[in-house]
Formats: C-alpha cells, structure tokens, sequence
DNA sequence: CGGAGAATGGCATCTAGTGTCACAGTAGAT
DNA sequence: ATCTACTGTGACACTAGATGCCATTCTCCG
C-alpha cells in the first residue's frame, strides 16, 4: 500500500501535496477508531491527526458518524438513479441487479467497509446507523416495486420481496466481511438472490422470463456529466472495479467466480 | 381523559399523589414533542413538565430518545423470552405468533405509539432509533429461526423469513397507524403473515400442518416471579389488553374483527 | 424511633454539533 | 498583472445531550 494513503478508491480529490482529502480524513478517522475505540476518540483527535480543523470536518462530514458512513451516500444515490432510470418489464430483477451494486460498493473498498464492519459490531450506535442505511436500500426497492400503489397485495409483496432481498445481500455480505481476503462470493450471492426472489417475486413478476444472473456492466450517471467525464469515469470503474465517494460508479464483471457450489 | 394523566397503560408505578412515575414523565415529553418539536425541545423543558429534575431523567431513562421507545425494552423482553420458551415444532408458526404479540404491542398503547409514529416520520433520528428497534425483533427472530446453526441454507431462509415477517407486521401496523380509531385490522395482519410466510417457509417447516391463526392467550413471565404477581399481572393484562412499562405482560383475545376482506 | 439502602437533586464537566466572522486560496474579468 | 467575487478554511463562542460525583431526601424495615 502507498503511504499516506489516499488514492484508494475513498475518494481522492487532489490529495497530493496540498490539503488533505476527504480520503485522507477518513483514513485517519478510521485508524483511530479502531486503534483507540470509537466513543474514546474525540473529534478534535480527527481532526488533529487528519490535518484540518475541527469545523471544517464537521463541515465536510456533518457528524461523527458520517464520516464511517460518507460513501454510502454516493453509492445510494447511484442505485435510486438506476431504480429510477430502469424499464419496468422485469422489476425483481431490477432490484436483484440493484442489490448486486450495493453488494459491489461494499465489496470493492474493503479497505474501508472491513474495519467499519468490526466498529459497527462493536458500538451500538454505529451498528444502528448501518441499520438505517440498509433501511433506506429497502425503502427504495419498496418504493419502486411498489410503483405508485399505495395500498394493497402489491405493495406488501413488494415489501416483503425488498426485506428479504436485503436479508439475503447482508446475509451473503456479512459472511465474506468475515473473511475479505478470500474471493468475493459472486456465485452464493447470485444464487441466495434466487431463492428469496424466486417464491415471494410471483406476484410482482408480470412479463419477463427468469432472466438469469445479469452480467453485464451498469453504469449510472449524473444526467448533466460531459462526455469526457462519463468516459473517464467508466475507464476507472473499469479497471479499479471500484466507485469512489466523490463521484457514483459502479463498475462489475459478474463473472461468478466462486467455486462453492 | 384524566387531568394529569398517567393511569392508562403507559407504566404507573403509583403516580397518584407521590412523585411522578415512568407515565406521567412519558405523557409530559410526547406532549411536549408533539407540540413544540423534538430537537426544539430541550431535556430542561421536560423534566420542569414532567416535575423532576433533569438528573433523574438521564437517570430513569438513559437518553431522550429512550422516553420515546421506553415500553419497547419490556415488549422485547417479552418476546425473546416466549421465543426462548417456544417448542421448536412449528418455529414459522411461532415466530408469526411473536411478531402477533409486537403488534398487539403496538396498538394496545395508541396513547403512546400514535404521537410517536408522527415524530418518528418528521425526524430523521428518530425513525432510524425505531429502524433499528424493528431490526432488533427481525434479529431475534432470525436467531430463533436458525437454531444455532450459523450457515447455509437453513440461516439464510431463516433470515428472509424474519425479515419478510417484520416487513408485514410493518405494513399492517403502518396502516392502522394512519386511522388508529377503526378497529384493529387482525383479519389483515393474519393474511399478510400468511402471505408472507407461505412461500418462504417452505425450508423451515418440518413438523406440524399450517395451523390458522392462534387466537389463545399468550403470556410470559420471568421465571423467578411469585404466584400471586403472576395472578395479577395476568388479571392486568386481561382487563387492559396491554403490557405496562415496568413488567412485560402481553394479552390479546385475537378473535378477527375486522371486515375488509 | 433510627439506621441502611435506594432514589433524587444539584453541580461540574465533557463532547458533539451549530452559528458567526475573519482570512486565505482561486478563478475570472478588465 | 491587479482587482474582484467566490469558495473553502480556521478560530471563537455557544447550545444541549450525556456522565460522574456527592450531598440530601425518601422509604422500607427492624
């Protein structure tokens, strides 16, 4: 690894010489977390150790807390667009591909999510404020399978289809945070995706055959992005397979490469 | 209503002349929220309402979420310990009967579930403290439905089940949380659970037909409790219908009443 | 009545989070 | 190249949730 840290795929805005990053800043909030414990670790340490004053990383963050969770945000905001840009011909398997992202942006920055897995095990606030993020995944797969409805056994097959769509993603999730050096278990996700979706997504599935594990390349964008950008930001999904927290990316090869089943 | 409030089902331990009780402390904070906001008002302004000091009130409740969602602990309580105690024959069936056992939690303290489902939507923080109550029971379920085993297939239909299971309890409660004055929707709540469970159940369901909806009285006490307490808390739960903060006890006589379907 | 134990109240203190303002770095216009 | 408008940063002050400490009060029981 290099040696400040900060070319990741955390979020590198020009972190060379000059202020340091957002990348940066969490790093250091990280490492100190983990080495002197969450609630023991003052802002004002982050922000010594970080480099940057105190206001200005309440500033940039807005809370202790976000500064684990700051790339949720562009990850979800990626996934609502692709909700909100999708064809309504297949909509489980829209979600299925959705939660395929979500499981990718987690995967894809261990360097972060693997030590944020071990704090949110252990800090009861930390391990609330995941859950709320995962709710808010499932709200949106609600909300779009729902499509409108507001009443009715639609609505609730497609609450029911989203929790346990999410069930199934941390499932598969927590057992390779577990053990991250191993290979990312594509195949048991694709194949957990399947059981939960295949009995409870009956009622939702109106056109459409099963449509096996999509394994093609996503890619979502801000609408007013140049052209320049959506292309550089494609190389880099590409070859990072990885999206950074400034700008949403997500970048898969869904080979399943799993060799447990 | 009474004048001061603080004999309904909320937690009166002896709030008549004395200090005021867990109640009465409730009553005055929802009151407050309600009227003046939440993060407007400060722990000060509730303890001047409430009639203690600002001491006892970090002291008797933690935090000033923890005033809001005080009764949960004991409804929790109360679930994991029926699951603790349940035959493991039908798990599906008991853990329908569990998440029957939080609803009726819910709707039996309208007085204090109402006001706070209209906080729990306008402030963020709160609804992510009831997300992660809602996740708390989806995680004992889930314990209960994997029974110690800690992979495979058996956890990951436990899980989804779990989750599919709150996700209709939630539907329902929401629906009648938006008209609490119609009665109670049981005959809903059942066929949702029903929906729900049908399909993915199929895994964990070794033992024992389908067995329609449960409509005896359940209780759970702890083990360590006096005969007489036990006699009176039942006789308690059977005139109130709903548990009261400082002891778990959790009636329902579950006949559907319901005529919407 | 009196003492033991628990609950309460008051005080000091810590820390997350916000508002405000002055200052520095930067891009664009003349 | 200089001025200017804008954006980000740092420093200070302040609010409010939360905790530790200790004296006081209340309650139960012998």
């Amino acid at each position: 690894m290099r040696s400040g840290g900060g070319d990741g795929a955390v979020g590198d805005d020009r972190a060379r010489g000059g202020r340091p990053g957002r990348g940066d800043v969490v790093a250091a909030a990280v490492r100190l977390f983990t080495e002197e414990g969450y609630e023991a670790t003052t802002m004002d340490a982050v922000a010594a150790a970080a480099g940057v004053s105190r206001r200005s990383l309440f500033r940039n963050f807005g809370s202790k807390e976000d500064i684990l969770f700051a790339e949720h945000d562009g990850l979800f905001a990626t996934v609502e667009r692709y909700l909100a840009a999708a064809p309504g011909d297949d909509p489980v398997a829209t979600v299925r591909a959705a939660a395929r992202m979500v499981f990718q942006g987690y995967v894809s920055a261990p360097e972060i999510t693997v030590p944020r897995y071990r704090l949110v095990r252990a800090v009861p606030r930390l391990r609330d404020r995941e859950i709320a993020m995962t709710a808010r995944y499932q709200a949106a797969f609600s909300r779009y399978l729902a499509r409108g409805e507001t009443e009715g056994d639609r609505v609730l097959a497609g609450e029911a289809v989203a929790a346990s769509v999410i069930a199934a993603h941390n499932h598969v999730l927590r057992s390779w945070l577990h053990a991250p050096d191993r290979p990312v278990p594509w195949a048991r996700f694709d194949r957990a995706m399947e059981y939960v979706t295949a009995s409870l997504g009956g009622v939702l599935r109106e056109a459409g055959g099963g449509a096996g594990p999509a394994s093609v390349l996503v890619a979502v964008y801000p609408s007013g992005l140049g052209g320049d950008d959506v292309l550089r930001r494609v190389r880099a999904a590409l070859e990072t397979a990885g999206p950074d927290a400034a700008g949403p990316a997500a970048g898969n090869e869904g080979t399943p490469e799993d060799g447990d089943w």
